[in-house]
DNA sequence: CTGAAAGCGCTTACAG
DNA sequence: CTGAAAGCGCTTACAG
C-alpha cells in the first residue's frame, strides 16, 4: 500500500504537505495542491485511517457485540440502524457475534478492546435480561433489545406493554368482547409485559378480564416451531361455551398455525375470526390470506437510538422504551 | 487507556522488557517475567492491536461487505461462518452492510481499504450476479453467494442444480410421477438451476418432462409474499386433467401458502399430497404440520469456505458449488 | 505557504 | 537476559 511519503516524493514536496492536503488544509498554494492531488490520484493513494487514529488516540471504531442479532430473521435490521448513524459519525462498527460455543463474550470484548473500541453496544436477538460483564464499563456502552438486574447502562428496549396494548386495541375497536391470547413462553419479559398492555386494553374498554382466554402457545421447554402446541391452545380456546371472536397471537408462527386450526374448523380469518400478532416476519405475515396485522419489533429504530445516545453522551444513564410499529393488514377486520 | 511504557515503569523495566512478556519471548528471568506480569494485572493493560500490526503492517482485519445478509432471515449464517474461521486466524472482522439509499457499495470499499483490511469477503443475501468494483481487486477477495460475470475471483455460491435434483428426487423415490414445480422468478439464477435439477432427476428416473407442471410462483415484478401468485399457481396445476400428486415449491413461504391452497380443497399434505422445497426457514418449515422436508442454502458452509480460501491463498482463482444439505421433516411423505 | 521535529504504541533488528 | 535506536503512517505544535 503506497504511504504519504511516496506521494510527498512523487509530488516533490514534503509529506507533510500531502498531510495538508489530504485534510484540506486551506494554507496550500493552489498549484501546489493540484500537483499533490495528481499524486494521489496516480498512485492510488488513501490515507491510512488506523496510524492517523493511532495520533488522535482515537481508533474510530464502534464494538457491536452481537447475541445472535445476524443470524435471527430481521433483528440484523439493529445492526442497519446502528450503522447508519455511526457512518454518518465517520466511525466504522467492529461486529462480533456471540454464540454458545463459538466466540464466548469474553473473547469478544477482549478483542474489541484491544482494537481500542470507541464504545460498546451489546444486542441482543429478543428482549431479555443479560449480566454485563465488568469490562464494558471501561468504555461507554449501551444495552440494546436486553437490560441488566443492576440497571448499570443506558438501555434500549421495546416497548412491549403499548405493544400488547395496540394489538388487543385493534380488536376491540372492531367490537369484538371475547379476545383470546396465546401467549410466549411466561418465563420471558414479551410475554408478561404484553399480557400486561392486553390488560390495560380490555380494562380500559370496561371488559373484565377471564384468565380462560389466556393460553400458552409456548411452554417453557418448547423447541421452536412445535406447532402442537398452539393447536392445542387453539382448540382449548374454541371449545369455551362463551367462545372467542377474536385472537392475539405472541408471534406471527402462532398466527400462522392459528390459521391452519382455523382453516381445519372451517372458519376463515377475515370472516368469522379477527386475528393480530407481533413481530412482522415478512416471511409470513404478508403472505397468509388475508395479510396478517401484527406489532413489528423497532429494531431498526433501537439501533439507531442506542448509536445516537453514544454521540450524545451528555445524557444520563435512563432506560427508553421504542414504540412497536402496528403493520395494519386485513386480519384483524372482519368483513361480512 | 494505559500503554507498555506505564507498565514498565510500575514493573521498573524498560518497556521492550514488557513487549517481550506480552509476546511470550522466552529469554526473560522468571522474576522479571512475574514482576511484569503483576503490573499488567494491576494496570488492566491490554497491548493495542492497531499499534502492533501498524508495525508488522499488516491490519489483523479482514473486511466483510454485506449485501443485506445480516438482514434477512438466516443469511447471516453466512458472517457467522466468516467469523468463525477469522477469528481461528487471530483476525476480526469489519463488517459494512450495503443498502440501496444507505451505504452505498463505493463508501463501503472506502472505509474498509482505509483501514487496511487484509482480504475482502462480498457476500449477497441471494445468489445473484455483482458486478464487482474494480478496487476490490487490491486486496485478495472472494464472493460469496453471488458471482461475477468475467469470473475475475473466487466464488462460492450454493449448488442449485444439485438441490433441484434432490428435491425432486425425495418425491420420485416415493413413487411419485406427476411433480407440479412452483418456480421463483425466473430472472433469478436458483429459478433457472434448481428447474435444470429438477429435469435432471426426472430424465434419470424416465419420465418425461412436461412443461403444464411448471408455473410460476412469482413474477417478474412481484412484492415479496403476494400469496395470490401461488393461488393461481396451485390452481392451475389441480385443474390439469392428469393432476400433480406432489410438488416442489420454489421455496418455503410458497409452500406455506400451498398448504393453505390444499386445505381449502380439502386436501392434506402427507396424506394426499407430497411436497418438498428450499430454504429451510427455521420460522415455518418446522411449523408446518406435517413438518416441511426442505433443501436449507448453505450459508454457514459457503462463509466458512470462503474465509478458508482467503487464509489458504494457494488456492487458484475457482468458483466452487457448496452443497445444500437435505432437511427431511414429513411434508415428502404420504401415509395411509 | 512549507517543512523538520516529536510522538502515538508498538516491534524489529542490533548491542551489550 | 535486558535495553536504546529506528521506524510503521500519520498529525500536532512550532519554525521559518
Amino acid at each position: 500500500m503506497v504511504s504519504i511519503k511516496q506521494v510527498a516524493k512523487q509530488a516533490g514536496v514534503s509529506f507533510k504537505t500531502v498531510s495538508r492536503v489530504v485534510n484540506n488544509d486551506p494554507n496550500v498554494r493552489e498549484e501546489t495542491r493540484a500537483r499533490v492531488q495528481e499524486a494521489i490520484a496516480a498512485l492510488n493513494y488513501r490515507p491510512n485511517r488506523a496510524a492517523r487514529m493511532m495520533r488522535n488516540q482515537q481508533s474510530g471504531v464502534i464494538g457491536f457485540i452481537s447475541d445472535e442479532v445476524v443470524t435471527q430473521p430481521y433483528a440484523g435490521d439493529l445492526l442497519i440502524g446502528a450503522q447508519e448513524v455511526a457512518s454518518q459519525h465517520d466511525k466504522v462498527l467492529m461486529v462480533v457475534n456471540i454464540e454458545n460455543d463459538r466466540i464466548g463474550r469474553q473473547r469478544a470484548i477482549d478483542m474489541l478492546l484491544e482494537r481500542r473500541v470507541e464504545a460498546l453496544v451489546y444486542a441482543s436477538y429478543y428482549h431479555k435480561e443479560v449480566q454485563v460483564p465488568q469490562e464494558m464499563l471501561q468504555v461507554p456502552s449501551v444495552l440494546v433489545n436486553c437490560y441488566a438486574e443492576n440497571e448499570t447502562l443506558t438501555t434500549f428496549i421495546p416497548d412491549e406493554v403499548q405493544a400488547g396494548y395496540d394489538a388487543t386495541r385493534l380488536l376491540l375497536e372492531q367490537g369484538h368482547k371475547r379476545i383470546g391470547h396465546i401467549t410466549l413462553n411466561p418465563d420471558i419479559v414479551a410475554s408478561v409485559k404484553r399480557l400486561e398492555g392486553y390488560r390495560k386494553a380490555l380494562a380500559e374498554a370496561g371488559i373484565s378480564y377471564d384468565p380462560q382466554l389466556i393460553v400458552q402457545g409456548e411452554s417453557r421447554f418448547d423447541e421452536a416451531g412445535d406447532s402442537a402446541s398452539v393447536e392445542k391452545a387453539v382448540a382449548e380456546l374454541l371449545k369455551l361455551t362463551h367462545q372467542p371472536t377474536a385472537f392475539v397471537c405472541g408471534k406471527d408462527e402462532f398466527a400462522m398455525q392459528a390459521y391452519f386450526e382455523f382453516s381445519k374448523r372451517g372458519l376463515q380469518v377475515g370472516r368469522d375470526i379477527a386475528v393480530t400478532s407481533f413481530d412482522n416476519q415478512r416471511m409470513i405475515a404478508p403472505g397468509l390470506s388475508p395479510g396478517l396485522t401484527t406489532m413489528a419489533l423497532p429494531h431498526f429504530e433501537m439501533g439507531q437510538a442506542a448509536m445516537n445516545s453514544i454521540f450524545n453522551q451528555g445524557d444520563d444513564m435512563v432506560t427508553r422504551l421504542i414504540p412497536f410499529s402496528v403493520i395494519e393488514r386485513q386480519s384483524h377486520l372482519l368483513k361480512n
